[in-house]
DNA sequence: AGCGAAACTTAGAATGGCGCGT
DNA sequence: ACGCGCCATTCTAAGTTTCGCT
């Protein structure tokens, strides 16, 4: 292990809730002031042109920008924002624009890309440019000093005002996003530090001294009344520490696990009705990788729902179906309103209760009524210091990912087919954890293109084929030197092409298995590293190979620490 | 104990940029 | 050189858990 990041993964840790000692920042760096539209460019209303104040310019200009995305043909999201918008009228203006099928964003929308593609198509050394000043920027607000490191921030920048993108069916969406300004933005950071200045003529909301929280800056937004937070990098020691900790708390899981399934076993046949509902509810979390599943505010948010949150509606009994028996059917949007579609043959047990809990009531009632997570989760606490619902979906990814690299991966494989079997475990963990992405835009195109170049390789198979045939009658008949180096050669030549054909439709397969499957996720916040550097120390693969730069960063800890005999 | 607020992790989409085949 | 497809990065929304108050 070498030595620097010996001691800097293992500095003594502060007493209970400081996070830090010292800690010193620039504050965050705001969006750029609105630059009005030049004089040719107009909104027109009612096919009118008309000119609009600077506000009410700026708001139109959001929706502008947005014209080709689907999100302005939805019914809820030009409400709010014309909703919104029109507060930002002058009186005058609001008298006049009174629909917004009346307005016209067209010339603002084309301003827009015009200069998208201008910037795009600038030489290089103007690109070179650009891109040294946001590396200057990134340098001068990009990091702080916590404890005598520099350390890099994630996120140094405001957030700038536009039009809110919720996901799924958000009552919210379009609904205006405002402006971040220095006096709504709260700053921490140590009392001996050099103070962040706000910008000239203005003035912090707070500034103040907690060291029992890793946030430097934090702002409530205005549509969700949320906090925000400018954070440390996930490369920095504070967050390694505690990603670190993360998987140490599901390793000890690993250790009761068998234990709490046993539990919940019994529980099933409590006298309790709670505990029953306690017990169910744990075996979906640990056996399907379910969320939680909060309560929400209803009307405020999209409809989403986690394991606690399940409704009636939600789910669908078959005491047979397809062959098995006591099947679950789930179908429901979780968190990103992601859809959860699954059917599950479960334990007989779990079955009965199911049909307990789902009597007489509605489709949307509480499939667990009076479950909520604070409940689960005292529970859990109670099984194991440290246990909450989401442990079970870090401990289930790790160890999925353990097992399924052993089953997988071929020593004797060269490290293309390694890799290959890495990025199958990853995905049998993707799959276990729902972690999905909308088909890419290009999907269906590259997808024609390689069937394409598969159909060619058919075709060519199929010629080989004959010239084989073809050969080996020519060899029967003559039976010479020549004609039998003429087969072996045609033999070669379709083995060739057969292989060829063969890795062609495994990247098909590969592509439309993946077509919908997010490995990322996975792989970022559910998989212990150590799995993956043990790994690709046992068998010769380059971490590199499997991790990018970024994520290298962010597991420093675990390639300094773990050797090829690392166990999760 | 129950709550709302605060803090922090996890999430997919959008954007940026780079390498590869033509 | 150029376009295009893919991967990395950025962005910020949407979750979970913890905190702190009554």
């Amino acid at each position: 292990m070498n030595l620097i990041s010996c001691c800097r993964w293992e500095e003594a840790n502060h007493e209970d809730g400081v996070k830090w000692k010292f800690l010193e920042h620039k504050g965050p760096y705001f969006a750029v002031p609105y630059e009005p539209l030049p004089e040719d460019v107009h909104f027109c209303y009612d096919g009118e042109p008309m000119k609009l104040s600077l506000a009410a310019e700026e708001v139109a200009t959001f929706y502008g920008k947005m014209l080709d995305h689907e999100y302005t043909t939805k019914e809820a999201f030009q409400k709010n924002f014309f909703g919104d918008w029109r507060a930002e009228m002058t009186k005058e203006e609001r008298k006049i624009i009174k629909h917004l099928d009346k307005c016209d964003f067209t010339e603002i929308h084309k301003y827009f890309f015009d200069r998208n593609e201008e910037r795009k198509a600038l030489p290089k050394a103007e690109k070179q440019k650009l891109k040294e000043e946001a590396s200057k920027l990134q340098e001068e607000y990009g990091y702080c000093i916590l404890d005598g490191h520099r350390e890099k921030i994630g996120n140094f920048k405001t957030e700038p005002p536009g039009l809110f993108r919720g996901r799924g069916d958000h009552p919210k969406m379009g609904m205006l996003k405002m402006r971040i300004r220095p006096e709504d933005v709260i700053i921490n950071c140590s009392k001996d530090s050099t103070i962040p200045e706000p910008p000239p003529g203005h003035k912090w909301k707070e500034v103040r001294f907690d060291n029992t929280v890793t946030w430097l800056a934090s702002w409530t937004e205005n549509i969700q009344s949320a906090i925000k937070y400018i954070m440390l990098n996930p490369s920095s020691k504070l967050k390694g520490e505690k990603d670190w900790q993360k998987y140490e708390t599901a390793r000890r899981l690993k250790d009761v696990v068998g234990h709490i399934r046993s539990q919940y076993r019994k529980d099933w046949k409590s006298r309790e009705m709670k505990k029953r509902q306690i017990a169910v509810a744990l075996y979906f979390i640990d056996k399907l990788a379910l969320r939680a599943g909060n309560e929400k505010e209803e009307g405020e948010t999209a409809d989403t729902v986690g394991c606690c949150s399940l409704r009636v509606e939600h789910i669908q009994l078959f005491p047979e179906l397809d062959g098995q028996k006591h099947v679950v059917e789930f179908d429901f949007l979780g968190k990103d309103s992601i859809r959860y579609y699954n059917k599950v043959p479960v334990e007989k047990e779990v079955f009965k209760n199911l049909k307990r809990f789902m009597e007489n009531k509605d489709p949307d009632d509480d499939l667990f009524d009076r479950l909520p997570t604070s409940t689960l989760n005292k529970h859990l606490q109670d099984l194991m210091d440290g246990l909450t619902a989401k442990v079970f979906r870090t401990y289930n990814a790790s160890i999925t990912l353990q097992n399924q690299l052993k089953e997988l991966t071929n020593a004797e494989d060269n490290v293309a087919a390694k890799i290959l079997s890495y990025n199958r475990a990853n995905r049998a963990v993707a799959l276990l954890c729902n972690h999905q992405r909308a088909l890419p835009k290009t999907y269906e195109k590259s997808m024609q293109n390689l069937q394409a170049k598969i159909d060619a390789k058919e075709e060519q198979l199929k010629e080989a084929k004959k010239e084989l045939k073809k050969a080996k009658a020519e060899h029967k008949k003559y039976n010479t030197e020549k004609t039998k180096k003429e087969l072996e050669k045609k033999k070669k030549q379709k083995e060739r092409l057969e292989e060829q054909l063969e890795k062609l439709k495994l990247m098909a397969t590969d592509k439309e298995e993946n077509k919908q499957i997010a490995l990322g996720t996975s792989k970022l916040n559910y998989l212990d590293p150590r799995i993956s550097v043990a790994w690709c120390k046992k068998f010769g693969v380059p971490i590199e190979k499997i991790y990018n730069k970024t994520q290298r960063d962010k597991f420093a800890w675990a390639i300094a620490m773990t050797n090829e005999d690392f166990e999760f």
